[in-house]
RNA sequence: GCCGGGAUGGUGGAAUCGGUAGACACGAGGGACUUAAAAUCCCUUUCUAGCAAUAGAGUGCGGGUUCGAUUCCCGCUCUCGGCACCA
């Protein structure tokens, strides 16, 4: 053993020495308790890794050891997920085939995996693009298209120019632009295969909850994106010019049955049926609009800034179902084409795109859902009334009674008398409170609902009011004889100021006031009369909340919720919509698994007969996308065109040079499918094929599903969240319904490691050229080294920046645990303080490494080598072999090395676990402290077992206690056993 | 806009069944060793005042509960992520 603490010395040995002893290598039919530990397996670009990447793999590294050496069996494997178009992309940039770029690629990033020390089993690797893998690929394919989950379909889907491949909708950015290469994809009709996703998307929502030990951000990524929502559908009649009615009729979709009653119109989108009806008389205007629509591209859809736009539909009406009433259609690009029946309602009242449509062209807005203010009391007796915002536009102020005992400013209002009609009584309280009778316009604004409590007749109250605005042709006021309760006065002042002192009282039985003047305020600005309130405070707007729903104008209402159920069940039926679209499963280019079906003359698809597969790629010189829509598999006559028959399952079998058809049996000419699968394919189910990986006749067997499903621990990035997780649970439910798998969800435990930033602060990336290398680390501070500092950095999941200067930190705590190790042992028995640190240690360790908090573990390490370290004679060779195995699964190349040279002749990943005794853990003393006033004034070192009389003796006899307390009234004084001694004064 | 995280020294971060804030590490400053430098070792390092003892302030901001709040409650700000004209 050296003296100097060098890593290059024995960090390949024993990297050498793991491989060849298979000390990390899985017995699949051990006996021991499993433990399946699963990394997201790399996409192996031509740029390698960088520090970033490994730090989910060196996490997962001391998980397995620390489980290994805790007695279970482990698997944990690493593979290449190595299929679809950024490897290919990266083969024509380079001017090579993608089979030789990806077993480069494959080759680099097994250097720079293994150099790590990760305790991967490479004789139990697999990658997505190798023939015995793909063929359970495509057979999975195959039973989903025997189930019925793939079907072909024409319809438009998303088609990236550059890449010149349809895409899923998850292979888009937000912005609909194409994730690999950003241009921005069109909507072009396709032949393609598509799984039915969406069959799934009840299961994949549900089995989220059954998921504790997610992450929740994942969970309700997914959520958002299966994007379940409960509404109803509503059935529109429609009528020509004449009244007549027309065959077809329209459906809507909505979320706010309540506010059926507020229609004013209905739109759809400009891809629905309707838009090329023959009753439509303004055809060309109506097509024109579609045109220019479907030419926008999905920015320009999206932005919601943009000006809604649209076109009325002349010569058709929609009956509203509950009404009768002829309203009018339009044709708008807001509505989304693809999701719900193509086809909305518009409320302009209740919807804010509804609303921003209906003031652009003119569609009246009518209100049914009311402000609800207060909770509802019980025995509440009903009250029906109104206030009035009274405008002057001569001053422009509003006129409001200030009331004379808190100085509370509130509108004019009043209760309506039984038979009298609400306007004209309002109206009477106003004039009569405020002295001004010279109205000129008076227009009801809105009503509220507002529950609150009587005191002066002690009862609950549910008022119904209504507002009025009041337009003054003069501010001439007629003197009023007010009653002695009455006790406020006229006062006049600017919107802005009522506005404010409303906001500032912060009162919330003011809230419907607040509601109520705003949109006064906002008709009066409309009208032409307020020419100086601010438009932005007090724009006009619709009201999306829940309320109270007048079914009958003017009548009680009952709640949003209720009416919901009640309008449903009246005019429509209850309807469940999901944003998750079927998953688009081909893609027009070459590096991909091929689909394994084949079409007769007729284009009838047949799947291939499980003899067939794997349905091989063939190796081309020339493999550029062609853009017909087509792959370039296409124009390989040999390849694409077979001679087979049909089998008695109904499946397809070649037949091969030297063979022929069974007697009897037709013999016809099939077309391959000439589309591949999407790079996703592979990864969403590759941590099946770990378990079995030479399984040649099944993908996994039944008793290796059994023992080793499912994952107990999944690490990676967060870029995987919605997609990768989606299709691999989609999968796997499809695999259970199948009977193959014995698990309804795939991984039991997820975790997500945090990004590594450059230290600018952005992302590594080889444009900010501010990549560092992690061979370049390893070869300047040693493997151990670089990977103790990437679990010290920062908690697991968090993302942080990258440090330069920080991995000397643990190099240098290399070095001295190196000089304790080679220091001669100590003689004897261990010191109290070493053992009592040490077992602290595993206690820490332990829970530390089992919850992947693995920067305390390491800083919990190096506390624990400071008391090691300061041991005048030395430790005992018993506590630097426990010391070296807590450093194991985090430094495995280094404690190996000490653990050979303090005597051991097997490795030490495969020694056990120290376990931590109880007794070395207790304190014989403690240490109290002693708050004054809540601040820490002392603090008293006494025997573990004091009782509070004693602390509270040796507490007083501080000098800095008896500084405050002396001569002073303790008020109050208390003890919080082992932690703290309290005394206010 | 809706939903979910986060905010602590010069830096990365530690401590949350409420109980001595700043562990551990980097960096910085000082010292030892050395002809010198590197490496190593020791000391200091939240801010303000003070030679010091010490005092005051302090965990994004404003309130509240409590003997005591980084931790719990209410109201905000900023920031990161997911979804977004999804009716």
């Amino acid at each position: 053993m050296k003296q100097e603490f060098d890593p290059k010395a024995f960090e390949k040995k024993w990297q050498d020495y793991w491989q060849e002893n298979g000390t990390y290598s899985t017995n699949f039919e051990s006996s021991k308790p499993k433990k399946y530990i699963l990394d997201m397996f790399p996409y192996p670009s031509g740029a390698g890794l960088h520090v970033g990447h490994p730090r989910g793999y060196i996490g997962t590294d001391v998980y397995s050891r620390f489980q290994r050496m805790k007695g279970f069996e482990v698997l944990h494997p690493m593979g290449f997920d190595a299929f679809g178009l950024p490897a290919e992309e990266y083969a024509l940039k380079m001017k090579t085939t993608p089979q030789l770029s990806v077993s480069q690629n494959i080759q680099r990033y097994k250097q720079q995996l293994e150099i790590m020390g990760v305790d991967y089993d490479w004789s139990n690797m697999v990658s997505t693009t190798d023939e015995q893998f793909y063929k359970w690929t495509q057979w999975i394919f195959l039973e989903c298209y025997k189930k019925g989950l793939a079907y072909e379909s024409n319809e438009p889907i998303n088609w990236c120019p550059s890449c010149k491949t349809g895409l899923a909708n998850e292979d888009l950015n937000s912005d609909g632009t194409c994730e690999r290469c950003g241009t921005l994809v069109e909507k072009k009709p396709l032949r393609q295969w598509v799984l039915k996703i969406t069959d799934y998307a009840d299961k994949l929502l549900t089995g989220l909850d059954t998921l504790p030990l997610w992450p929740d951000f994942v969970k309700e990524s997914q959520r958002n994106w299966i994007g379940k929502s409960e509404g109803s559908e509503f059935v529109f009649k429609l009528v020509d010019a004449n009244g007549n009615g027309l065959e077809e009729s329209l459906t809507v979709f909505t979320t706010r049955a309540d506010t059926l009653f507020g229609v004013t119109y209905v739109v759809v989108a400009p891809e629905h049926a309707l838009v090329t009806n023959s009753a439509i008389v303004n055809k060309h205007e109506v097509l024109g609009y579609q045109e220019s629509a479907f030419k926008k591209n999905e920015i320009e859809r999206s932005n919601q800034t943009l000006e809604k736009t649209g076109v009325k539909v002349d010569g058709v009406f929609a009956v509203h179902p509950a009404t009768g009433e002829h309203i009018p259609v339009y044709v708008a690009d807001y509505v989304i084409g693809s999701y719900g029946t193509g086809a909305v309602m518009g409320v302009p009242a209740h919807d804010e795109r509804d609303f921003a449509f209906a003031k652009k062209y003119n569609i009246p807005v009518k209100k049914v859902v009311f402000i609800e203010n207060g909770d509802r009391r019980e025995n509440e007796e009903f009250r029906n009334g109104g206030c009035g915002v009274i405008f002057d536009p001569a001053t422009q102020k509003y006129a409001v009674a200030k009331w004379n005992d808190d100085g509370r400013v509130l509108l004019f209002a009043g209760g309506v008398d039984d038979g009298e009609d609400v306007h004209d009584g309002v109206l009477r309280e106003v004039k009569e409170e405020s002295g001004l009778y010279d109205i000129k316009h008076f227009e009801w604004v809105d009503t509220a609902y507002a529950h609150y409590f009587n005191k002066a007749k002690n009862v609950n109250r549910v008022a119904r009011a209504e507002c009025y605005l009041a337009i003054l042709n003069s501010a001439d006021a007629q003197e009023v004889h007010r009653e002695p309760h009455e006790n406020f006065e006229l006062v006049w002042m600017s919107a802005q100021e009522i506005l404010n002192h409303w906001i500032e009282k912060n009162d919330s039985g003011l809230h419907h006031y607040i509601h109520f003047f705003k949109q006064a305020v906002a008709r009066a600005i409309e009208l032409g009369h307020d020419a100086v309130s601010s438009s932005k405070v007090f724009a006009a707007n619709a009201f999306c909340d829940d309320g109270i729903v007048e079914l009958e104008s003017g009548v009680n209402g009952i709640t949003s919720e209720e009416a919901r159920i009640k309008i449903t069940e009246q005019f429509g039926k209850k309807v469940v919509n999901y944003k998750i679209r079927d998953w688009t499963f081909s893609r027009q280019r070459y590096w991909g698994e091929p689909i394994p079906l084949v079409f007769d003359a007729n284009h009838k698809a047949y799947p291939l007969h499980m003899s067939e597969l794997p349905v091989t790629l063939p190796n081309v010189e020339f493999y550029e996308p062609t853009g017909t829509g087509e792959s370039p598999l296409a124009n390989i006559s040999e390849w694409m065109n077979v001679e087979g028959y049909v089998a008695e399952d109904g499946s397809v079998k070649t037949i091969k040079e030297g063979e022929s058809a069974p007697t009897g049996v037709a013999v016809q000419k099939f077309t391959r499918e000439s589309n591949t699968m999407p790079g996703w394919a592979g990864s969403s189910w590759y941590y099946i094929r770990y378990i079995d990986m030479n399984n040649d006749n099944e993908f996994i067997s039944k008793e290796r599903e059994q023992k080793w499903l499912p994952v107990d621990m999944y690490v990676g990035g967060v870029e995987h969240a919605t997609r990768h997780l989606i299709y691999a649970r989609f999968w796997h439910k499809v695999l259970f319904d199948l009977g193959f798998v014995h698990t309804e969800e795939p991984f039991t435990v997820l975790k997500n490691q945090g990004l590594i930033m450059a230290s600018d602060g952005r992302k590594m990336s080889k444009r900010w050229a501010n990549v560092v290398n992690p061979d370049d680390v390893i070869a300047m501070f040693g493997a151990d080294a670089f990977r103790m500092f990437e679990l010290f950095i920062a908690p697991f999941d968090q993302t942080t920046p990258w440090q330069d200067d920080g991995v000397v930190g643990t190099r240098r705590f290399l070095e001295r645990v190196h000089k304790l190790m080679i220091a001669d042992h100590k003689e004897g028995e261990e010191s109290a303080e070493v053992l009592k640190a040490l077992h602290k240690s595993i206690k820490k360790l332990t829970d530390g490494i089992e919850n992947f908090a693995f920067n305390t573990c390491v800083s919990d390490l190096m506390i624990t080598l400071k008391v090691l370290e300061k041991q005048e004679d030395g430790v005992t060779v018993e506590a630097k072999k426990i010391f070296a195995q807590l450093l194991a699964p985090m430094a495995p190349h280094a404690t190996e090395e000490w653990w050979r040279m303090l005597g051991e002749e097997t490795s030490i990943h495969n020694s056990a676990w120290p376990q931590y005794d109880e007794k070395y853990l207790v304190d014989d003393e403690m240490t109290i402290a002693v708050q004054i006033n809540g601040k820490v004034r002392a603090t008293v070192v006494i025997a573990a077992d004091a009782d509070e009389a004693a602390v509270r003796e040796l507490v007083y006899a501080q000098e800095a206690v008896q500084k405050y307390t002396t001569g002073v009234e303790i008020k109050k004084e208390m003890y919080i056993p082992g932690k703290i001694y309290t005394i206010v004064i």
